[in-house]
DNA sequence: CTAAAAATATGACATTTATCAGTTCTTGTT
DNA sequence: AACAAGAACTGATAAATGTCATATTTTTAG
């Protein structure tokens, strides 16, 4: 189960695949495995972090404690996503807190190994800008999405979101089980109003639920609804 | 009013400052100095950028329109600050359009002495990487609080973030004058909704205003609304 | 397996926010 | 100065969302 990062696949889909062969290996000789069971933290909001998680298995929701008490979750972390390497880049706390949402198992790679790197492989360097960059656009998309489309809408894209970047059992049914709070906390809403707009979408066929779990039925109309129809 | 990027001081807000003298002297050399207008655009969503803008001068809204035809605000830039460069590294469209809300001096810079300098310079890279880690965090903080906090708060802490960017002219009104449809884009609400919301913080004396113009008469107030008392 | 705890679900109601229609005020132009 | 055009404002109302109370189901611990 250690394995060596120079082997490891997942290297692939972050920016530690611009690393050379020399750093990798100092990479994989100072990294920690580490299994993290569903519903464990990796960190909270507020954390010094020593270095950087690689997700080779599960999912990890990073999310921020809002004055009114609530979670905001503002992304899902999968496997191959570097998790924490804004906080060790800007030399802060982290602004979010991250917690497993499935059984996970991750890298702890310290914080030498990395900015030693960033300071001599531009490469390196500019593939995490690349990562960095992407991740901006997305949140100014969750930015609009937030401010401009109603709860409904916001619910159905969750779902799209889901399938497409979790997929499905062998039954049709989400990959990722979400709790009906994490789904209101991704989307912004009460527990309440998701459970609610999800009795809704049952009623209408758009997806049918089984205790938790939850799967798309008539992914057209949710389409159409994330759109405005 | 054409000058030599070596000499000037906007640069040492920005990651610019990284940069050896000869890059400087490169950057210098092919960049070119504009006045815009209030009003006028920068460049619109779905642009290629040949290069970034440095502001010299000026405010620039940077938005994104959505599905339902609104304009959604997700960041004001100012002096010092550099637009366009995510898309630029990520070498993809833009995803905002940038339009100056005051009259603007700006300095474009080509791409080429961008990119060049990103490949071969990484504590420029590693400069830029940290920016736009700040910037990140600022837009996970958004995502917080456009779904967590009241039209209400929202208008409140807007108002608290242009008096500690922009300051306040000689008669205590925001030095940056914004349309009550920008306010509105900025925290996600109907223009009617920020405009009652503004009469109602003038009722109350939080605010003065004269035309377009708002002042911080109660900041203490307002504070504590965003806090939520 | 069962009791207790936690999560899900639903109803009633309050509050917030959007929408539409129309008025008044500003501003820029001739 | 007069006017047109756009911005700011207000009221009435509808729609969306949150809150609280409570019932039901599912999960967990012993």
């Amino acid at each position: 189960m250690e394995s060596r990062c120079e082997n490891c696949i997942i290297r692939q889909f972050n920016a530690l695949r611009a690393m050379s062969k020399e750093e990798l290996k100092k990479v994989s000789d100072s990294k920690t495995t580490k299994t993290i069971k569903k519903g464990e933290p990796l960190f909270d909001e507020g954390d010094k972090l020593n270095g950087v998680f690689c997700v080779r298995n599960g999912v990890s929701k990073l999310s921020k404690l809002s004055a009114n008490g609530k979670d905001q979750i503002v992304k899902l972390a999968t496997k191959g996503e570097v998790i924490g390497q804004r906080s060790v880049i800007a030399e802060e706390s982290t602004n979010l807190s991250a917690v497993a949402v499935s059984d996970m198992e991750v890298c702890f790679i310290p914080k030498e190994s990395i900015t030693n790197s960033l300071h001599k492989n531009p490469d390196f360097t500019l593939e995490v800008l690349r990562h960095m960059a992407h991740d901006l656009k997305e949140a100014d998309d969750v930015i609009v999405n937030m401010s401009q489309k109603t709860v409904k809408q916001r619910i159905a894209e969750a779902f799209l979101y889901l399938k497409n970047n979790f997929g499905e059992d062998e039954q049709g049914f989400l990959a990722l089980t979400l709790s009906r709070e994490d789904i209101s906390n991704v989307v912004g809403t009460a527990t309440e109003s998701a459970i609610r707009i999800i009795s809704e979408f049952k009623k209408k066929g758009l997806i049918h639920t089984s205790g938790k779990k939850i799967g798309i039925k008539n992914e057209r109309k949710l389409v159409e609804l994330v759109e405005g129809f």
